[in-house]
DNA sequence: CAAGTGCCTTTATC
DNA sequence: AGATAAAGGCACT
């Protein structure tokens, strides 16, 4: 199947795959082979051409962001030059719609790892309590279900090289699997409501909580700060902060609560009602850059 | 090549 | 409130 890609709303299916928000997406030839819930698909851009195969339509436009008003976005979120300077270097990169729980379980693991480290982490965990699924001549795996994290080991996890987040990952699965839990009830309830919601799962705190309201639940306000858009921030917005605050958090690696707060909510205001698409604009052009 | 640093942080403790 | 330490292990320099 394919689409015609209108091009007065740019996507860049590249960019969005290799941005860092998703982990577990392969590039084969000039296909990128995915797996999302039980469904194994493969989808590839030709230039205003997007083609896939074993997938349904409104399942890849809702799952790549092509239903956002993309050009209202960019006009709401380019505020000055560096935010313009990322979005013409990335144009057309979207915020994807990712399974909540995969998305969760992603981001308790991302915590203080690198991208490539994060991948290895969850091709284990999938390898080792997905379902193998035979597609395309290649195999993958689906993600593991919260019953099969609920009931492996601590020490099974840890193998999977999930270190001391094997215990948040263990307990989440129990809470999600024990409770029958639902994220389909945060889509519906407001950012700041579904964001303390979250908090309440071992292993997330606001940096994580932030990520998957953007990148599972469609909050695209919210705003993650990480030690790359902490480094964005003290480079090119400083001067939105005063001297004493940039001086402090300057100085430390790591930032308290109230810190986090306030980056956060700098973004949020100054970007607008769609602050996680210069997030992760900003985020992208400043790791690449280097 | 060894050793050090950094990693899309959270939690516990004081 | 805010500072500090601890918690895998891997990739990169």
């Amino acid at each position: 199947m394919k689409i015609r890609l209108n091009p007065s709303c740019p996507f860049n299916l590249n960019a969005t795959l290799c941005c860092g928000q998703a982990f577990r997406w392969n590039k084969q030839g000039e296909w990128w082979y995915g797996i999302v819930r039980e469904n194994a698909f493969k989808i590839r851009q030709i230039g205003n051409d997007l083609e896939f195969e074993n997938v349904e339509m409104d399942f890849v436009k809702s799952y790549f962001g092509l239903y956002d008003d993309f050009p209202k976005i960019l006009l709401q979120i380019s505020e000055d030059k560096h935010i313009k300077r990322a979005v013409e270097t990335f144009k057309g990169l979207r915020i994807l719609r990712q399974d909540p729980w995969e998305c969760l379980i992603s981001y308790i693991c991302a915590t203080y790892k690198n991208i490539s480290a994060i991948k290895q982490m969850l091709s284990n965990l999938c390898k080792k309590f997905g379902d193998r699924i035979y597609f395309d001549g290649y195999d993958s795996y689906t993600f593991p279900t919260p019953e099969r994290l609920a009931k492996a080991t601590t020490e099974e996890l840890a193998k999977c090289g999930l270190g001391y987040r094997a215990k948040y990952i263990s307990k989440t699965a129990k809470m999600v699997y024990e409770n029958r839990y639902e994220f389909e009830g945060l889509r519906k309830i407001a950012y700041e409501k579904a964001k303390e919601e979250l908090l309440n799962f071992p292993g997330v705190g606001l940096k994580v909580a932030d990520c998957v309201l953007l990148f599972s639940l469609g909050k695209l306000q919210a705003f993650p700060v990480d030690v790359w858009i902490k480094r964005v921030i003290l480079k090119y917005y400083a001067s939105y902060f005063p001297n004493e605050f940039i001086r402090k958090i300057s100085g430390k690696k790591l930032l308290t609560s109230s810190e986090y707060k306030k980056l956060n909510l700098f973004g949020q205001r100054y970007f607008g009602d769609y602050a996680g698409y210069a997030q992760e604009y900003l985020y992208h052009y400043e790791r690449i850059k280097r």
